[in-house]
DNA sequence: GATTAACAATATATCGAAAATTTTGGAGCA
DNA sequence: TGCTCCAAAATTTTCGATATATTGTTAATC
């Protein structure tokens, strides 16, 4: 009869740990460099000793958590140098996903893009049309976006590379708590990767994508909320 | 008074645990396939539950071994499609490492190269003298020469996504049970990578970084160990 | 004979407390 | 004031036991 609050799917508690941990230091509830003190940690998620530290240990071992030796767990720091590293990184690696994909996708690969852009237009008038901010919502289908365009690079370790980066890019972009930017139109800069990589042109497509980043780096660190 | 029979030398339980059985899933000695069995491994192991507990959840977020809710642990199996995977994603990811570190490194870098490449020499040499077999010591420092290669591609992401790679493609190595093959002249393809690298010829020293995959991957598909 | 229900056996996941380690704070001293 | 040393407090790490889930076996049913 555990009172379970949350309603994950998961069964386990490690597993809903995991992901309740693992959104709050994504979405920037928990700060960087903040201690994640396991008694604490173990009243706010509801679980105990065990299946918190294994969440914890499982973060660590993704870059989403720091571990010291028998001090303990913490937030990562956030500074302008590594997050212009991870946009760079990003960047390689997300422009071989693209190429080989737009080299071997088929027409799946094609569909799932037209979809996955068809969602994201969806949410960026919803979130418009209501608040200013980017919804959840929002965050994931422009996650499943990004993750369409390399899906047909058949690497599977590829796109769990890019999926990391993903998320450690969606903490910094909420952690510079911009949401809507003047003058930038994301929407537009999302078609013209779709049309561009739909249209099989690898070098448009690319210049699309790195230009996309490019437009989020400096936004970022133009916020100045990182050392 | 804790009977530490590892001469490890981190000082817990869970990073002993950690590094102990990431090394007998690498070397093979544990198979693929093979259940994880915790009372098992906690016997293995020479320590408690939480510990054990720990380090699987640790290596099943890095993708070495694999975790199955409520069903417990096992190692990742072997196939020819992970193979060709696997290596195709590292020719990828160490060519950008390696052209990144020949357009930004300096003297530093190349220092570290000339370094690797002649521990690497001095282990290759006392490994023919002895046994025709590689040497824990080879594989320390065949992975040191690959690391010193991209070292300065100025992201510490991409070198740790290497690294990982390195000690997945070095278990099918192992599983292969290929020590030294016939016509395959090992340390004269790193040398030749090494010098193309040395002299800045980024496209030379990509292809002969191919090439040495290339060939490592034929290989271990010929030895017919995978499915 | 095949299918399933109930039960026993095995293994995983979690809990609560003990043990070990690090951090904190203050007393004593130069 | 600044420093070292020591004990208390806080925190992390580990252990042993319990709860929960899965697997395998047997018996009952059609």
């Amino acid at each position: 009869m555990a009172t379970d609050t949350s309603n994950s799917i998961d069964s386990n508690h490690s597993s809903s740990a995991y992901e309740r941990l693992e959104q709050d230091i994504l979405t920037g509830h928990l700060k960087p460099g903040e201690r994640l003190r396991l008694k604490e940690l173990i009243e706010t998620y509801n679980t105990g000793n065990s299946p918190m530290r294994e969440a914890l240990s499982r973060l660590s071992a993704r870059g989403l958590v720091v571990r010291e030796e028998n001090r303990g767990f913490s937030v990562p720091h956030a500074s302008k140098e590594s997050l212009k590293e991870l946009l760079k990184t990003r960047c390689w690696l997300e422009e071989i996903g693209l190429r080989e994909s737009i080299t071997a996708g088929g027409s799946e690969w094609e569909e799932g893009i037209v979809l996955a852009f068809h969602w994201l237009h969806q949410a960026t008038n919803s979130d418009e049309s209501s608040s200013g901010r980017k919804s959840p919502k929002w965050s994931k289908y422009h996650l499943g976006f990004h993750v369409a365009l390399i899906s047909a690079c058949e690497s599977s370790i590829l796109i769990d590379f890019c999926t990391q980066l993903q998320g450690r890019s969606f903490r910094y972009s909420n952690l510079a708590k911009i949401s809507k930017h003047a003058g930038r139109n994301e929407l537009e800069e999302h078609r013209e990767i779709k049309d561009a990589t739909l249209n099989r042109d690898a070098d448009l497509a690319v210049s699309k994508l790195h230009k996309h980043y490019t437009t989020t780096l400096e936004i970022l660190l133009a916020s100045d909320r990182f050392d």
